[in-house]
DNA sequence: TTAAAAGATTAGGCATGACTAAATAATTAA
DNA sequence: TTAATTATTTAGTCATGCCTAATCTTTTAA
């Protein structure tokens, strides 16, 4: 039992780890980090982003040079990548583990990647197996901040006839989309190869644990997998 | 993605929940929650919780009486209780799921235990199968508040021939007793029943899956079990 | 090239919680 | 019952971060 500044003095409080984030998720876009892009992100005020920034400048995490926005050191980028990992590990947790549908763990992981514990991460991402991409299809970092090619996911739609492929995420997260593939038994992990492609509208024909079913454009436009 | 102060606008801070927890503990050992006492439980000043306590006031979630200390009201109690809940959760969640020694969760569990979803809590206490105990015996106070004692867990050096029981907890956390259950493969939930009691030295010979041992003395005053 | 618009920073405050030192109650011992 | 000791509260500060309004800079458009 300890109040909060206490519990275990992490180098960068929750706020400024979620700034660090924001610049990442900023740079990683290829835009710049300016006070008004973060402020949005962050629902706060430019103002306030101009304050964090002289903050987590003097502390190191930052390059901030007013008027020009910021940009993170290498000891801001290993850390906003922790927590990336952190959050998507997590948020994998909660899909694989606690059966929670892909568009409702967000915000939960936005909490839980501030606990401050390496060994609950280590022992987290064994316990997921090393999942190398959460529900979103977006990648995990791995323990060494290495990120890989969101791109080795491809849509559905774009397998080629033979090939075998497992579902690893979706690009929409709409209730009702969400509803569709829990009716269609389609959930991440499956494993299913492309037997036929339907040029007429679209839709492939898939064999999923030896039996096959036909996906329709709009669902397999909106589903990620990896091609083995 | 979000600043601190959005994350999902809890009724009350982390740091006042660490206080309704506090107290709490001071009021089950039938103790008074002084400022002095609160203070050296969470590691801060009298004064700081003589302010605190008039915050907690005012929010309706403690009676307080300047000299005389603080009492829960039924709202703190609710509050605290689920916070303890919480925290015993994750605490078994690490243990059984996670293979962290009971001595190694606590701090862990101090931050967890303010993740703020409903919906969090229900599902990993389902993952768990709905414990009633701790890794430390303690009781998991249930969705509606309400505390199982935790005298129905009895140490294994009281438990009679012939009878069965699960291990459901701990006395000590040194290292040296954890190790020693780890070499004799003495874990959460193992299964056993008291076979002979040897009076010469206080030993007891059990049969864990078909197996029978010896556990001396020392060991099984330490060791807390629910007898079937 | 200059004036308006847009973007960013400074100034001045506020809320939360913590700390130290000083003042005041409540206890305990004489 | 009084004096000393201990516990608690008050007063005065400090650090984080957030906000609004006012004042620059920088861009964009005439
Ligand atoms: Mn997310
Ligand atoms: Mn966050
Ligand atoms: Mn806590
Ligand atoms: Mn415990």
């Amino acid at each position: 039992m300890s109040s909060t500044p206490k519990h275990k003095a992490s180098t960068t409080s929750s706020n400024r780890q979620d700034y660090l984030k924001a610049i990442l998720s900023l740079e990683l876009k290829g835009a710049k980090a300016s006070t008004s892009a973060i402020a949005s992100k962050l629902n706060t005020q430019p103002a306030s982003v101009t304050g964090m920034f002289g903050v987590l400048s003097n502390l190191g995490l930052i390059n901030y040079v007013p008027y020009k926005g910021a940009e993170l050191t290498s000891d801001g980028r290993i850390q906003a990548i922790s927590l990336v990992r952190k959050h998507r590990l997590w948020e994998t947790f909660m899909v694989e583990k606690l059966g929670f549908k892909w568009d409702e763990v967000h915000e939960v992981a936005e909490q839980l990647e501030h606990v401050d514990s390496e060994q609950l991460i280590v022992r987290l991402d064994d316990f997921l197996g090393f999942p190398r991409f959460d529900p979103h299809g977006d990648p995990i970092p791995d323990s060494s901040g290495n990120i890989s090619d969101r791109r080795s996911l491809v849509e559905v739609s774009s397998i080629k006839v033979g090939e075998s492929a497992s579902i690893r995420g979706v690009l929409s997260s709409s209730d009702s989309f969400l509803k569709h593939l829990d009716d269609l038994g389609i959930r991440l992990g499956l494993v299913f190869s492309v037997i036929k492609i339907y040029s007429y509208d679209g839709s492939i024909q898939v064999e999923c644990d030896g039996v096959r079913e036909v996906w329709s454009k709009k669902l397999v436009e909106q589903l990620l997998a990896e091609v083995k």
